[in-house]
DNA sequence: ATGGCAATGTTTCATTGA
C-alpha cells in the first residue's frame, strides 16, 4: 500500500513531538502537512530527517507553510502557481515522487467572511490552482492533490449544517469554487470508499466541539481516476485529535494499491 | 448574537485561524 496523508498541523514546531510519534506510528510514505507557521531557517529539518524522512518544504514566517515529508526523496515542481500573479503566502508546493505520481499539497485560504477581501482571495486562488493543474497535467495523468481546502465539500461534511447554511467553509460559492476546481478531474477519494455523513477532519478548539464531535471535512485527498481506482481506505485519525496539546485538525488517511 | 481556544510576533495585546 501507498498511504498519502494530509495534515494541517497548527505549527511544526509546536507539533514536534507529535508529528514524530506520529510518523513512527503511521509509517506514512507520504505526509503533506500545512501551516507549518515557519520560515524555511526554522523549519524542523534535521529532527524529521532523523525519523527518517525527507522534507520539500516552503515555509513562511508566521503564518501558512507547506511541507510534503515522504520515506523516499522526492524533486520539488513547483512552489506555488507559476503564474503572473504575485503570492506573498507560502500555500503550495508540488513535487514528483518516486512511485509514478505527482504530488500537489495545498493550503487553501481562509476566507475570513462571505464576501470580505479574503473570500475574493480564496476564490480567486482556487481559480488559478485550477489554471496551474491544467497548464501541466492532463486527468489522464497519475496525482494526488491534498490539503486543508477550508471548505466542506457537502452538508455530510458539516455537524449542524443548518446553522452553518452559508456561512464561511460551507458557503455557495465557495461549494461552487471547489467544483470548478476539481473538475480539472479531480475524484474526493473519502467519498470512493465511505458515503457516510460526519467524518470530519477539524473540530474548534473551543467550546469541547471535539468530545461533542462538532466538527467539519474541510482536509481533503483528491486523485485523478486512475489513482482513484487503487484507492482501498480513507480515513481520519481521530486519535491524534486527542491529548495533550492537538493541532485543531486531524490526519486523513488514503491507501492506495501499489 | 457573542465568545469560547491556540499560535505567532507586532509580545502582556493584536492578528489570524475556521
Amino acid at each position: 500500500m501507498i498511504k498519502v496523508v494530509t495534515w494541517n498541523v497548527n505549527s511544526v514546531n509546536s507539533r514536534l513531538d507529535r508529528l514524530k510519534a506520529f510518523l513512527e506510528r503511521s509509517a506514512a510514505d507520504y505526509v503533506c502537512l500545512q501551516e507549518l507557521k515557519c520560515s524555511d531557517e526554522k523549519f524542523p529539518e534535521k529532527e524529521i530527517r532523523d525519523a527518517g524522512y525527507h522534507a520539500a518544504f516552503f515555509g513562511q514566517k508566521a503564518y501558512n507553510g507547506v511541507a510534503v515529508l515522504s520515506r523516499k526523496p522526492v524533486e520539488i515542481l513547483y512552489k506555488n502557481f507559476d503564474d503572473q500573479s504575485s503570492d506573498d503566502a507560502a500555500r503550495a508546493i508540488t513535487v514528483r515522487t518516486s512511485d509514478k505520481f505527482d504530488l500537489m499539497c495545498a493550503y487553501v485560504p481562509n476566507g475570513q467572511a462571505i464576501g470580505s477581501e479574503k473570500y475574493a482571495y480564496k476564490l480567486d486562488w482556487l481559480k488559478r490552482g485550477k489554471a496551474f493543474l491544467q497548464r501541466h497535467w492532463k486527468p489522464s495523468d497519475a496525482l494526488v492533490v491534498v490539503g486543508d481546502f477550508n471548505i466542506a465539500p457537502d452538508d455530510r461534511d458539516v455537524y449542524d449544517p443548518v446553522a452553518w447554511k452559508e456561512h464561511i467553509h460551507c458557503s455557495t460559492g465557495e461549494r461552487a469554487a471547489l467544483n470548478d476546481f476539481i473538475s480539472f478531474g479531480l475524484i474526493d477519494t473519502l467519498r470512493v470508499v465511505d458515503q457516510s455523513p460526519g467524518v470530519f477532519s477539524w473540530w474548534d478548539y473551543r467550546e469541547l466541539s471535539f468530545p461533542r464531535n462538532k466538527g467539519l471535512r474541510i482536509d481533503l485527498i483528491y486523485s485523478t481516476p486512475s489513482l482513484a481506482a487503487r484507492c482501498r481506505s480513507v480515513t481520519v485519525d481521530r486519535d491524534e485529535r486527542r491529548g495533550e496539546k492537538p493541532s485543531d485538525h486531524a490526519p486523513v488517511i488514503a491507501n492506495f494499491d501499489p
